[in-house]
DNA sequence: AGCACGCCGACT
DNA sequence: GTCGGCGTGCTC
């Protein structure tokens, strides 16, 4: 009873918003049918498409007319595990999109297109590679008591166990996950473990620790600036178990990963853990669930925890670990002083104060870093006669001046132009620049210390790939005397010979509409501080200082920043939100349309809000979107929330159900447990 | 989402 | 006379 053709029906889904399976035929050994997880090419509408086997059945539905014979199935790769699938699934439920939209886009390029060359490739490097496995890892280092109990408690741990492991800046956590990763892959000897960090290019110094310490064991890094070659090789090594530690962004979360037993997340407040576009996921949430759904330990680690992970780790769903001091002998942390900008008024931005801190560094060849998180030279310019200002044709926004490149550009929807000559409704020659970035920062110092090494770092002094990590590097190498930057430089670098971060203009964060604006700033300040005073302190060296310039030196938020104190900023936070009802202690979706009038996005709106009927979830009023329009795109947004998120995923389903069948003319999205609101 | 088919304006 | 605008219809 064996060769006997017999035909088969494999249930397929694809990346296409029609949430259905597709059936097609498949002609095969009764022995020796597709297995779910599989891949393979079928025929769909008019073009030929690459689809994953949900299901292998007898009969369908279909009728006979519509069913088409798939093209082939690719052998070649090992099935998605089951565990795999029910990741990609549970994320398409909770965030209201089909399986096929989460599941193909979450495999490499390669794998999806119509030939196997790049794939068979892959196999064949990869085949060659298996021989080294040499596990021993090298000495590590001496870890203090506060460390080793954490990385004894992670490594150790058995079963679903999220840790919070809440340490200050400097304080030794990625040491921890290190050693914390050595326990684990010496236990388990096919053992895989996943790290996910905010973004693998300002990180460059962890994927060479890892390696540094793990020399017999395959690393593979998941992140978008991988070339697709690249991005293949990585995530089969993945896929086959071959690495047996995976770093990447967020995006790795998807990764496969047969022999999973740890992961770990670096700086789990970090928003770009949330994917701002296309299937909004957060992969922090999602690796917790990963986690409960392997009965896997997983580790939250940050100096500034989500208030989502400290309510978690306040209720005692997540296990507190804290590391309070800094790893390196004789280092502390940075002094934090306010300035006040209403006593110390600045010129060009500068209070005297931050002025003479900054020369006292240079007198002692020390660093500084000046931080705005403002690019560009101003962000608006305006005429002076008759109140014209820069504002975008086709955005809510200004026309950021950029004076290297001599033109007005938008930050939003990179509309660029010549800077006008003279103003554009009055003819008055004398336009003004109005408020400060980064560029006019870096030409004020340049005239105030002409002898100074200053550098920009920013999105535009770093557009050539590869000139970031220089700058870096420049600034590693004591090249440089003072450093202004935007957020960017906020992030992981630590930087030896600094010993003053120049904080010039918060407070825009300190009354913004947006609830989690303070939660952001506390993290940024403390980040940014953080960068200062990572090495010993030496003899006759300045301590390290921390300086904000502030109007509002009374602000809580700054008071907490002064004390380094987190935990009760936090607490505090939280019974706010509780007072507010507001996240963490609701839960929150919304529902975006975008139309060429704002009127036809409000409109749609109102139609969603009714409906359907939704005991227990509260809808609001459509808005507009703060920055209503966007590369002339209008813009609106209706606010859901319900204290019970069950409640919440059980209406959205059948919410954008009944909103697909309705087959608006608009364009429409929804966000599960938005960030911005 | 693609990608077709399908009817009305400014051009080689 | 055609190239091409995007309306609407379908995908096992």
């Amino acid at each position: 009873m064996h060769g006997i053709p017999h035909h088969c029906i494999l249930q397929i889904v694809l990346d296409t918003p029609l949430n259905a399976v597709f059936d097609y035929r498949w002609v095969c050994d009764a022995a020796n049918e597709p297995r779910i997880g599989q891949l393979a090419l079928v025929s769909f509408g008019r073009r030929e498409v690459v689809g994953l086997i949900v299901g292998v059945a007898h009969s369908t539905e279909v009728p006979e007319g519509k069913l088409k014979d798939a093209l082939s199935v690719r052998e070649q790769l090992a099935p998605l595990s089951p565990q795999w699938l029910a990741l990609a699934g549970f994320a398409a439920d909770y965030y209201q999109r089909p399986l096929g939209e989460v599941a193909l886009p979450g495999l490499p390029k390669n794998l999806r297109v119509l030939t196997t060359v790049a794939l068979d490739r892959a196999l064949k490097k990869l085949a060659k590679h298996d021989a080294v496995h040499d596990g021993t890892p090298l000495d590590m280092p001496q870890l203090n008591p506060a460390q080793q109990e954490a990385a004894d408690a992670i490594g150790g741990a058995k079963g679903f166990k999220p840790t919070l492991l809440y340490g200050v800046t400097g304080s030794g956590k990625t040491e921890v996950y290190l050693q914390a990763c050595a326990q684990v892959l010496a236990r388990e000897p096919q053992g895989q473990i996943l790290i996910l960090v905010p973004e693998i290019n300002l990180t460059p110094q962890l994927e060479g620790n890892i390696r540094a310490r793990f020399p017999g064991v395959m690393l593979a890094t998941l992140h978008s600036s991988l070339s697709e070659g690249e991005r293949m090789l990585h995530w089969l090594a993945a896929h086959q178990g071959q690495a047996r530690i995976v770093l990447g962004t967020r995006l790795a979360i998807l990764a496969s990963l047969p022999h999973l037993q740890m992961i770990v997340i670096d700086e789990e407040h970090d928003p770009s853990y949330k994917q701002q576009e296309g299937l909004r996921y957060s992969a922090r949430d999602l690796a917790v669930w990963r986690a409960w759904q392997l009965g896997i330990p997983i580790v939250l680690g940050s100096a500034t925890p989500s208030l989502e992970s400290w309510h978690h780790a306040q209720t005692g769903r997540y296990r507190r670990l804290e590391l309070r001091e800094r790893a390196v002998k004789n280092a502390v942390l940075p002094q934090v002083k306010l300035l006040d900008m209403e006593r110390d008024k600045p010129k060009d931005g500068l209070t005297a104060q931050l002025v003479a801190a900054l020369r006292q560094r240079l007198e002692r060849g020390e660093q500084s870093l000046l931080f705005l998180n403002r690019r560009g030279y101003s962000p608006v310019i305006c005429c002076e006669s008759c109140g014209w200002i820069s504002e975008c044709t086709r955005c809510t926004s200004f026309m950021v001046l950029h004076k290297p490149e001599h033109r007005l550009r938008c930050h939003h929807c990179s509309l660029e132009m010549r800077i006008p000559r003279h103003c554009p409704t009055c003819g008055n020659v004398d336009l003004q620049p109005l408020g400060r970035g980064t560029q006019r920062v870096e030409e004020g110092l340049q005239a105030l210390f002409p002898e100074a090494r200053i550098l920009r770092i920013d999105a535009d002094s770093t557009r050539k790939k590869g000139s970031a990590q220089e700058a870096f590097d420049s600034v590693h190498r004591g090249e440089v005397d003072i450093l202004i930057g935007t957020q960017m430089v906020a992030k992981g670098h630590d930087f030896k010979k600094l010993t003053l971060v120049g904080i010039m203009n918060p407070d825009t964060a300190l009354f913004s509409q947006d609830y989690r604006a303070s939660e952001r700033l506390f993290a940024q300040l403390m980040q940014v501080a953080g960068r200062a005073g990572r090495a010993a302190q030496t003899e006759g060296g300045s301590a390290s200082e921390v300086l904000i310039q502030t109007r509002y030196t009374q602000h809580p938020l700054y008071g907490a920043v002064v004390n380094h104190d987190y935990d009760h900023f936090a607490t505090a936070l939280l019974e706010e939100r509780e007072q507010a009802d507001l996240p963490p202690y609701l839960f929150q979706a919304l529902l975006r349309a975008e139309a060429a009038e704002l009127a036809t996005a409000i409109e749609f709106l109102s139609m969603a809000r009714d409906c359907v009927e939704h005991p227990g979830i509260t809808i609001n009023d459509p808005i507009p979107m703060s920055m209503t329009r966007v590369h002339n795109v209008d813009r609106a947004q209706l606010l859901v929330e319900s204290p019970s998120r069950p409640a919440l995923q059980a209406f959205l389903k059948l919410w954008t159900e009944t909103l697909r069948a309705m087959k608006s003319r608009v364009k429409w999205s929804l966000e599960v447990d938005p960030l911005d609101i």
